[in-house]
DNA sequence: CTGAAAGCGCTTACAG
DNA sequence: CTGAAAGCGCTTACAG
């Protein structure tokens, strides 16, 4: 099929598409020159580019973006992987990285892993090839040597998980320290059976074991001991499994008189079963979370957690990935956002 | 520079990026016949598959998407454009959208309009041409001739917002019912002084008015008369907009016995702002509100809801704008998605 | 300041 | 069962 035989049509409408060269025919100018009056490319005549805004305007005309991108090699958006959306950590965090994506005229594209390890393998191996210029990676399940061997090349900067051996771009809060300053603060304000919810034995020292880490350091800097039957893993980092995790602590016997929560939801779900059991927040048992979600400034006791800076978060890691897709081979970097405590009822 | 000449790099790392050329004459066939092993749109001899295949582990090829979109003209991309991924409703809607996608080979694109006009414009323009092959549109601030006026041919389908001029595809509840649902409910638990708290004025009948008109509606049935006095109007849906409508409506004295709230946000900081004042839920003021998010599962009290099948409006709202695509001018539908009323116990 | 031509990496009639 | 060639809609050296 010839380019003057038929016009090309919109498949889904039967309309005619307009292209660069209909814009270019109508204003008397080459494809060229279209072009560099869109991209601002060249130096293009005052009276030319008038015309060819005419033009434009005349038809309607949109460049498309598959044909730009496979000619430039590049795509304009960028992927956000993640385990869930419907996580409010997750969901506000991308909120923040579709605005600062927008600033720089990049798109964001989703992916939801659900911890689903052909998930996070496929987010390692660059996704669709030509379809993404980089990927903002929050990982659950995925092994640490699983990135060392990566073979992609697509830039990719990991969120939230400390990846020691250093090879990949991260950020990330301190998750050792925010966790001691919540534990210490649980200590300091009178917690001596404190217990920690949302423990999971991880290779290669992911999110959560750092968390203990920290735990255990509050409560050896104060002199207390760690009772391991204070400390309840939980699989993942819901409500439900706040909810639970406190119930089978509540079940064994088990009395604390503060609990450390991994992340907010959890703590919220620790909370709740706490009240169905007719115990007080924080007077019977204080709660802290972290993550600092909208949710905790409204719950009933409001949520004393421990505040990352998100936007920073967020910011800050679409710089790391715009600055490694401008330089693939600069040495990676692992930075370190803020964080803060934030003192409500709930401890 | 040919083909010929320099071999193609990706110019974030400088690795030689592999086309189906280069499998092609690894496997010692035409590049055709790569491209129809990997569509399986032509049947290919088993040995000369096996060759290809072995060419493509080889060589870690991957098809690049720009290319075969530019091609036969499918993104296999859509995009939803929504106020805030923040808010928990959008973002467990959105959750489902993207599980549905992927079971069609679809990738989702996120777009946030925060309610901005020329972000909504730009919505219903089709975004950049040739980017995404449909959009599910969760509009906020925009008129409804706009819809009408419509010059971009992208297929486009309504999320929640009931259109009555019915040109464009669109699911929802229906509101009015849930609404009058929810307003009747808290009637017969005993509300004789009901307030509504979310009410908008807007052109053309969005969500608020149609839940306004349900509330009166239940008012009417139950022989009940309309005080405007209990009725607040917020601008946003946030847990701070039902914090401060709760405030203000305490404060000027009002007492309702009872509060429908336009979302489960507004509900929760309606709550939140009673239980400050020292007002106990249920027991003083009764709270239902619409959309049944996960935290009105574990908050205190949990909330008694208006339950949309957020399931069915994901999956439906895929299907109508897949139909779409395949068929630009089939006409518009407006499906309504079940609700239900789910009892916990705020009200 | 402007244009003709090549090519980004695919797919798909057309031909055998 | 397989291949040569055209073309999707752009951008960018190259040339003037």
């Amino acid at each position: 099929m010839l380019w003057e035989d038929v016009s090309v049509l919109d498949p889904s409408t039967q309309r005619p598409a307009v292209g660069i060269r209909d814009v270019a025919a109508l204003a008397r100018v080459s494809p060229t020159t279209v072009s560099n009056v869109l991209s601002g490319n060249r130096r293009v005549s005052a009276a030319t580019r008038e015309r060819v805004h005419w033009a434009i305007d005349q038809l309607g005309y949109r460049p498309n973006l598959s044909a730009r991108n496979l000619r430039v090699r590049r795509a304009g958006l960028i992927a956000v992987a993640v385990p869930e959306i419907g996580v409010p950590y997750f969901a506000e965090l991308i909120g923040h990285v579709v605005q600062a994506a927008r600033e720089r005229d990049y798109t964001v594209l989703i992916d939801q892993t659900e911890g689903r390890l052909e998930a996070e393998r496929f987010v390692l191996s660059g996704m669709n090839p030509g379809m993404v210029d980089g990927i903002l990676f929050s990982p659950l399940g995925i092994e640490r040597v699983e990135y060392e061997n990566r073979r992609d090349s697509t830039p990719l900067v990991l969120l939230g998980e400390r990846i020691s051996g250093g090879g990949v771009d991260h950020v990330a809060i301190d998750n050792v320290a925010a966790a001691a300053d919540a534990t210490r603060y649980l200590i300091e304000r009178g917690g001596r059976r404190i217990a920690a919810i949302g423990h999971q034995e991880r290779e290669g020292g992911g999110t959560a074991p750092q968390r203990t880490r920290g735990y255990r350091q509050a409560l050896d800097a104060a002199g207390m001991s760690y009772d391991p039957g204070l400390v309840v893993p939980t699989s993942k980092y819901h409500r439900r499994d706040g909810a639970l995790a406190m119930a089978a602590l509540l079940d064994r016997g088990t009395r604390p008189d503060a609990v450390f929560c991994y992340s907010d939801l959890v703590a919220l779900g620790a909370i709740h079963t706490l009240r169905e059991r007719g115990l007080r927040v924080p007077e019977d048992v204080a709660v802290i979370g972290i993550d600092d979600i909208d949710e905790g400034r409204y719950s009933t006791p409001t949520l004393t957690t421990i505040t990352p800076d998100k936007v920073a978060i967020a910011r800050t890691a679409l710089e790391l990935l715009f600055d490694r897709i401008a330089d693939g081979s600069r040495e990676p970097r692992q930075i370190v956002v803020p964080h803060s405590l934030t003192v409500r009822r709930s401890a």
